[in-house]
RNA sequence: CGGGGCGUGGCUCAGUCCGGUAGAGCGCUGCGUUCGGGACGCAGAGGUCCCCGGUUCAAAUCCGGGCGCCCCGACCA
């Protein structure tokens, strides 16, 4: 691993693709676009998956799993879906390679040319509503609560590691419901998990409401959405729970007999999170060290770093820390020892502060002569001396502590970063010099948010669920605002 | 798809203008000394200079063609 990351204030986007993959959280696959999540990496996003499942399930959803491959005919049946993704699909349009006739490569055969094409799922509504139409006959099959974790492929024009990229890996719930409150109560209820994992596991504050008409997804009645500011004060869409009401009940023709006996369309749901969320978690936290993360879902909370001249020192402080640390393994603390021989102290604290480990234990023979271990947040760089007995109750609360703070930090900077405002020419500066959101009325008009779009690159990232719009005007228009909203720019 | 840049050891790149033994730093391997903030010495390994063709006694370097990648603009969880 080279030395250090670009400087954050220097290039963030060179800042930001430094430390994924110099914290090895990720590398780039051979084909554009792809990306392979390394074992760092995914055992982040085991545990930040970890937190939304079992709050999937303690909601009675189940997980299942449908097919990669979709008919191609299946896309086309819920108008706006297909004008969402139709452009960004990838198609299989044979299923044979043959040796080239000049040579040791491989060609297509035109012969295993498919009878149907098939396309590689951008998202699942299709072929989840293709079934559930023959799953569902009577009220009683409702509702139906189903979450798959599973790959989706859009072919994105530029990518970037976890934010965008061609291939990647999520989460998405599907339901079915007898009523449209029903529907609603599960779109507002996912919301809500969604925000909870943000900010209580996550540590990255969000914004919740409702996407506009022109952000909601394709297919959509509404969808709501949380929303994070990230380092460079820019937007990130972190989940999105969408009520899809009858569209695609109606597109795939799934009806129900009611208590009354009458033939109604099914009320749908549709909500996912995405490994992007591991962009955010870099993005919001991260510095010129590298990562830093918030304990809840460090693969290593704990980091410890055995100094020692020699095999034997290195032993003796082995036997020092071995019953501190099954203490806090047993606390289920995810303790790690660093005992890498040749390669320095010194260097190991450099990796594991780009690696984002919240806590670091160093223990050498200072710290045995006195009975105790120096303690190193990352989060602040504070060292502290802490007695050895002490330990099993200090780390647990010490990781708490570092949980919070990255939290407050970053609603800090999001909060010094959001502009009430009232002018356009406010607006448009604060939107052009240092970025970030504003918060501020809105007509309700799309052709203001287009040409707001247009002339600024802000977006309304959501509107509100708490609003004040009474005597507020639209920023742009000067009516009446309809709604208060949050402006910035987007990743 | 439009504009710009680049392809040389695992990585970052020099060498290309002006043709003449393929280099540096980092990384890697071995041994020794080190070890409380990215250690050091010695010895090594590692190359289709993107590909194809041409010019030449001789091509990483010149010429022609191709391929690939990166950056910037129009779409997006």
């Amino acid at each position: 691993m080279s030395k250090g990351v670009t400087a954050k204030s220097k290039d963030y986007a060179r800042w930001y693709t430094d430390v994924i993959t110099k914290a090895q959280l990720a590398d780039y696959g051979p084909v554009k676009g792809t990306m392979v999540i390394r074992p760092y990496g995914f055992s982040l996003w085991e545990l930040v998956k970890d937190a939304f499942d079992c709050r999937f399930k303690e909601t009675g959803h189940l997980n299942a799993y449908f097919p990669l491959f979709i008919p191609k005919s299946f896309l086309s049946k819920e108008a706006e879906h297909v004008a969402g993704f139709a452009k960004e699909c990838a198609v299989v349009t044979h299923h044979r390679l043959i040796a080239d006739s000049d040579g040791e490569g491989l060609v297509v055969d035109p012969d295993s040319a498919l009878d149907e094409e098939v396309i590689v799922r951008p998202t699942s509504e299709t072929v989840i509503w293709a079934m559930y139409k023959k799953w569902i006959q009577s009220y009683r099959d409702l509702p139906i609560l189903i979450n798959q974790w599973a790959n989706v492929v859009r072919w994105e024009m530029r990518t970037r590691l976890f934010l965008r990229t061609t291939e990647f890996l999520w989460q998405e719930g599907h339901t079915a419901h007898a009523t449209a409150k029903e529907a609603e109560d599960e779109t507002r209820q996912i919301l809500e998990i969604y925000r909870e994992v943000a900010e209580d596991e996550l540590a990255i504050p969000v914004f919740s409401g409702l996407k506009t008409d022109a952000e909601k997804f394709a297919g959509a009645e509404h969808t709501y959405c949380i929303e994070a500011m990230m380092g460079d004060r820019r937007a990130l869409q972190a989940g999105t729970s969408h009520n899809l009401g009858q569209n695609f009940a109606r597109a795939f023709d799934v009806t129900f007999q009611n208590e009354e006996n009458q033939e109604q369309h099914v009320y749908a749901t549709s909500w996912g999170v995405s490994t992007r969320l591991i962009g955010a978690i870099a993005m919001v936290h991260g510095d010129d060290k590298g990562l830093r993360l918030p304990p809840r879902i460090a693969p290593k909370q704990v980091v410890t770093i055995p100094i020692g001249k020699s095999e034997e020192e290195i032993g003796n402080v082995l036997d020092y820390l071995e019953t501190p640390l099954q203490e806090l393994r047993e606390n289920r603390i995810r303790v790690h020892i660093d005992d890498r021989a040749g390669v320095t102290p010194g260097f190991k604290f450099n990796e594991w502060e780009m690696k984002g480990a919240p806590l670091r234990i160093e223990v050498g023979a200072r710290d045995m002569e006195v009975n105790s271990v120096m303690v190193v947040r990352r989060d602040t760089g504070e060292k502290m001396s802490l007695s050895k007995e002490g330990l099993s109750k200090e780390i647990p609360r010490l990781l708490e502590t570092v949980q919070l703070s990255l939290y407050e930090q970053a609603k800090s900077f999001r909060d010094e970063n959001t502009f009430s405002l009232e002018s356009y020419d406010e607006f448009k500066s604060i939107i052009a010099d240092t970025s970030g959101f504003v918060k501020c009325g809105w007509d309700g008009d799309s052709a203001t948010e287009a040409t707001i779009q247009k002339e600024t690159k802000a977006t309304i990232r959501c509107i509100l669920f708490e609003q004040k719009v009474d005597g507020l005007n639209c920023i742009f228009s000067g009516k009446p605002a309809k709604h208060e909203v949050i402006f910035g720019k987007s990743y």
